[in-house]
DNA sequence: GTCCGGGTTCGAGTGCACTCGAAGTCAAGT
DNA sequence: ACTTGACTTCGAGTGCACTCGAACCCGGAC
């Protein structure tokens, strides 16, 4: 059997998984939990993607790699589901998390510069030159540019 | 009685609690779990915090809020405690998380960018002006410089 | 001398996000 | 007809990092 979902219908589950890079178990349970909009289903009761699941499932994963929670996504999912009426209530929710995702941006970048700190620290201690902690220690001088 | 243990011999639980943000409960817990470098103890059995305790536990905040799993701070800690000769390998755990953190981080910045994106489509589509917005698309169109 | 607040240890409980296993179905291949 | 393998649902289990409760102790205020 292929992969392919049959008449072409859409997405097998497994097609999905290898794209996404979760598993089907995770997928399933992002249904059951009530944040996907409602993925088909074949002939044979198997699911059946769209692109526009494609999409929205790479939303879901950058909201929770940006750390939103479960639940939070859901009543997302729940607004989309509701329909035009409530743009005013997502846009609040996205720029709520947009706000928490900028200070913990914020935040990384500063424990980041502390490890950056300490691991020059112990290059020099082992005596052995460091590439980066030149570099980083060129840029604080603003000898060069900081990268992107 | 005053939160300041007997005899000025160190910090309490509860002031290093404060400080740190940290709960009572977690500070002994990482205690436990073999996170600090040995705490002291007054007259009464009380854990005594030094100045040193408090670095150390911004240090572990520091990996612990970046994604170091608890037991790879244990790891640390253990070497730590195992005393000098063993450099090169604090060196090497303390360079594999920072590239963690700085592939991270790369990857947060650009769900952030996708997430503004969304943002901005849904303060069109309410027909409110986002301040942000604007400012954004002017940095992309390198019309101001980004801030920070 | 009793009370009280804050400390102590130990072990169990919680919340989150998966992750897995069992038992069954279904369509295609031989 | 039978096997195979990927799918289905349902519910239970896992790992992580806390978080909490119970039972006890101890030093200072009244």
């Amino acid at each position: 059997m292929t992969t392919q979902t049959h008449s072409n219908g859409g997405l097998s589950i497994a097609e999905v998984a290898e794209r996404t890079g979760l598993t089907a178990h995770t997928l399933r349970y992002y249904e059951r939990d009530g944040l996907m909009l409602g993925v088909g289903r074949n002939g044979s009761g198997h699911r059946a993607y769209t692109e526009g699941d494609l999409g929205w499932i790479t939303l879901i994963t950058r909201l929770r790699s940006t750390g939103m929670p479960i639940r939070e996504i859901r009543r997302y999912a729940e607004m989309v589901r509701e329909g035009a009426g409530n743009e005013e209530e997502r846009l609040a929710l996205l720029r709520a998390h947009r706000d928490r995702v900028r200070a913990q941006l914020e935040e990384t970048a500063a424990h980041l510069d502390a490890i950056e700190f300490k691991v020059s620290y112990y290059a020099a201690a082992v005596g052995e030159t460091d590439p980066d902690a030149e570099l980083i220690a060129q840029q604080r001088r603003g000898d060069v540019a900081a990268p992107r």
